[in-house]
DNA sequence: GTGAAAGCGCTAACAG
DNA sequence: CTGTTAGCGCTTTCAC
């Protein structure tokens, strides 16, 4: 099977090499009893199209790669990457697409990568995952007008395509379940001030506050960083504005604060409730069990590479925006349970 | 920058195709002020090789292929894996290689990816996660005589390259140190019975425990799956057999035990202690924080890299084999500080 | 429906 | 030290 190519199926076929280029990329020129014997041919041998001499007469690579900036740290810590990757590739299997994988975590990686991934002969497109407001090489990379599909609204989204988990109505809904339940002072630990899903998971709260009659208090407002320690610390931070609710923008921080709440001698979700974001596979293990909002990552990273195929097969305009919906997973950390 | 060919920096810099070409691959022989002229060019024009028609001529992609099997179906859940990757893509950037993610999720998905990866012309070479005893895949690869290593010793070595960390060892100083401490039921949750990290891990607990004069209890060894949950579990079962000390084999497993010791009413380290392995972000924060063996796996992760591409440079024969050592970070968990 | 022929953009002898 | 010349293995007009 090494160095079998087209010349040699086309002789033992006794057709020409065009013709088996026909019947591998199933053009329907072909008769058909050429191409049962052709495809005979290839089975026997164990031919397989070379690659790099296909990529380079069709000028298609069949790639694509998925890019982390350096502004996704999280990428270590958060278990959201593992399943959007998981849901990124097995897109990329199905449309036979070969996945390529670009971690950046250096400056210099940066300028290296960006050189790497925009020449078009290696990739057919970019699928990138949005990290901080301003973040460089997002900028460069949408300017380099190769097909491009960002992972997360954009901070500013130009004629970019995107798509994302629908943030706003997602916190909307889960602070809404908290005011119909009743309680007062909802506070809520927010993302990182320029991440835009932890802006918009912002906005939802103070939209379910506004539209419900209830008024805002800063103090029952603070930055978190999406991790474990962020929720702990944010925790004691509020703790003396007395929330009876908390909205947290992640479970990480959701769990941070729960070991908070109980260190400072105060029941969940009696003295105080919780509401994650992301439905970790722990958090339903969680002491109480965590109330939280699922979001379908894996589909989102299937959904993603779809988008990216179809700009790169039908071109990059219009661009398209894909807004996913989410679920509020009802546990008994919000006290739902307890009311009824 | 686009279309711009080797043939088109030839001209504008005055000179031939071969030049630019011995310029851009390093090649001594160019005179000193030739080569900074046609860098020059290279410089203001932007151009960039199309790596496909490297790829073609000089039968070399400067690309590897991370598999991760079936098997490994921990990758969405274990953060091991994150971390792994984030090495091996770092090393990939540093020596020039462009990293191909090949996750298999079905049966389909294995057979498609055996063909695409195991075709020379896509990869240089082959890093795969080891998984199962007896995985399909990894044995079609290590047939396939395209460079690989296997990351984490595979069940049967034959002469393949891997690198692993010494599990073993690390087990055998993680018991030894309870041990120590003066436990006398020492009880062990193991990983799956057919995942060699699993084996080799309870290998060296039995070799502490039998090098110390220590019988081994049948009860006290249960078989966990590396979850939070099988650990919850796990404990369940062992307790029936009173052990004073658990050696979990991971941090996972660990974290789930613990749960499970403190709804039996039972105190950490004071009636049962526990040594986990992994060393995860958050054991340090765990109640109390966990005594575990830290695994280097960023520089796994790299070295693997660093071997695949000895690998690839310099032949596959004689297999090359690297195992890492760990380390035992000491927290509260076992005891340790208490006994003093 | 099929074949011939011209590249795709680069590397690597081989001359000189 | 530099240029000429063949390819690398495939796709894709263009004739027939």
């Amino acid at each position: 099977m090494p160095g079998l190519t087209l010349e040699d199926v086309a002789r033992q076929a006794g057709v020409s090499r065009s013709t088996v280029s026909r019947v591998i990329n199933d053009h329907p020129n072909v008769r058909e009893d050429v191409r049962k014997r052709v495809q005979d041919v290839i089975q026997t041998t164990g031919y397989h199209p070379n690659a790099a001499a296909r990529t380079l007469a069709s000028q298609r690579s069949w790639m694509i790669g998925l890019v982390l900036p350096r502004s996704v740290s999280s990428f270590f810590t958060d278990p959201y990457f593992p399943r959007l990757t998981q849901g990124i590739a097995q897109a990329c299997n199905q449309y036979n697409y070969t996945l390529g994988l670009f971690l950046v975590s250096t400056k210099e990686d940066e300028e290296e990568i960006f050189l790497r991934v925009s020449r078009k002969s290696l990739l057919d497109g970019i699928l990138v995952q949005s990290g901080h407001t301003g973040d460089e090489l997002i900028d460069r990379l949408v300017n380099s007008n190769i097909p491009l599909v960002i992972a997360g609204r954009p901070s500013q989204p130009k004629n970019t395509s995107y798509i994302d988990v629908d943030n706003v109505n997602a916190a909307f809904s889960a602070v809404s379940h908290l005011v119909r339940l009743g309680y007062r002072r909802i506070g809520t630990i927010t993302g990182p001030a320029n991440n835009t899903a932890g802006i918009d998971r912002k906005e939802g709260y103070l939209r379910a506050l506004t539209e419900r009659g209830r008024s805002v208090d800063p103090s029952l407002i603070v930055e978190g960083d999406f991790t474990e320690e962020g929720g702990y610390y944010a925790f004691q931070t509020m703790k003396a504005a007395c929330p009876d609710a908390i909205f947290a923008a992640s479970d990480a921080m959701a769990i941070g604060a729960m070991r908070a709440i109980h260190e400072a001698g105060l029941r969940i979700p009696d003295d105080v409730a919780i509401v994650g974001f992301d439905d970790l596979p722990t958090v339903k293990l969680a002491e109480p069990p965590l109330t939280t909002v699922r979001q379908p990552v894996y589909q989102f990273g299937f959904q993603a590479v779809e988008i990216l195929i179809d700009l790169i097969e039908n071109g990059i305009e219009p661009p398209r925006r894909v807004m996913m919906a989410t679920e509020l997973v009802i546990r008994d950390s919000c006290g739902a349970s307890r009311r009824k």
